[in-house]
DNA sequence: CTAATTATAATACGATCCGTTTCGTATGTA
DNA sequence: TACATACGAAACGGATCGTATTATAATTAG
């Protein structure tokens, strides 16, 4: 795969740019997708960097070129199609902002992307790196926005000045997460209800 | 491997046993141990059932008589040598139980033991015959068990009796769970203690 | 004892995918 | 015009998969 006028577009005004043909990121993008739909269509375990590429019409070589290994690939794919999903609201009551959000999130984790997730999570469970980038490009967002939503709620009075946000999140996701991994039960709105009910006790 | 002294005792007495050579026992184990140390020591990526023959000092074969595949093998030999871990006390009061036994899971998830698991988890969520092994062979063993010291406490006055036994715990062992799969921080005794506070708050 | 049945270890097999390399060609800079 | 890098395609040796074959061992039924 090359296109023109998307190497064009890439390499111009870029001063310190290295020499040799520029890398296409029509490629990339094409990569990037093919690994999400076989992600969702086969499971990760049934995929593999010969079957992306192929389905992508692109060169083995040109995926080991990107990314060290399938795990990478996949999970950039996620992160990359992952952009601003469930965002919190502002109703002006931070428990009620939270309460819409994490109904949200149920939502997400009972689709087809909390298979993906759950599948994310597992692969993470052997790969450091990864889980590193688990963390930091996906769970850290969220959860930094969490944490104004929660600091907003302090600064309005409804929550006590001394919260522990980390461990206030953990005790509001944490359950969510583990209905999603175990399988035993699915999380419901009514029960994510019921932790922040719990968890944000006035 | 034969052994025919094993042999011998296990065919001993079966009136109603299959015709031909019967399984050897010592095989059986033998396979179960080598699966847990290499489980251990080199992590279920990095394991095949090859290794696992070898080190037995077994046939391939033989394994893939036994089980379909290197993860059924590796989930039983932890199910196996995972028997009556962490244990619930009896202290008189429910909540004092729980509060013991969360500390015990803390010190096994932060051990050896508790990246095996994580390790497990993840496995399971692509593997649904594997899963379903997990939740009844070992979650269900322990939560039936912390069913039990709730209902005690209930019956006892110390909790209110239309509390969602399900629900309660997931949030006591979900956020632990979290943490642990998550490995952005590390559970903690003292966040143990904060969770039971909250969750079994009078 | 004999025949039938199953298990065992060893070994070979074709298949798949790994990650690397090589090839000729294309696309950029200096 | 050199030079450097990317590209798709193809081939590579290696590992592991799950199956099949073989000759032998262990056990039961008749």
């Amino acid at each position: 795969m090359t296109d023109e006028s998307a190497v064009k577009e890439l390499a111009e005004g870029i001063p310190g740019r290295a020499p040799g043909r520029p890398r296409c990121a029509i490629t990339h993008q094409a990569i990037l997708d093919c690994a999400n739909d076989l992600l969702a269509e086969i499971g990760f375990a049934n995929m593999s960097i010969e079957g992306i590429a192929a389905r992508a019409g692109v060169g083995k070589a040109t995926i080991y070129r990107r990314w060290p290994n399938k795990a990478s690939v996949v999970m950039d794919a996620f992160l990359a199609a992952t952009a601003k999903e469930v965002a919190f609201p502002d109703t002006g009551s931070a428990r009620e902002d939270i309460r819409r959000q994490m109904r949200a999130v149920v939502r997400v984790l009972n689709g087809l992307r909390g298979r993906t997730i759950a599948t994310l999570i597992g692969v993470v469970q052997s790969d450091d790196e990864l889980a590193e980038a688990f963390r930091t490009r996906f769970l850290a967002v969220r959860r930094s926005e969490g944490k104004a939503v929660l600091q907003r709620g302090i600064a309005h009075g409804e929550f006590k000045p001394n919260m522990d946000l980390e461990s206030v999140l953990d005790c509001l996701y944490g359950p969510l997460y583990f209905r999603l991994l175990i399988g035993h039960e699915k999380p419901s709105a009514k029960y994510s209800d019921q932790l922040v009910d719990l968890v944000l006790r006035q």
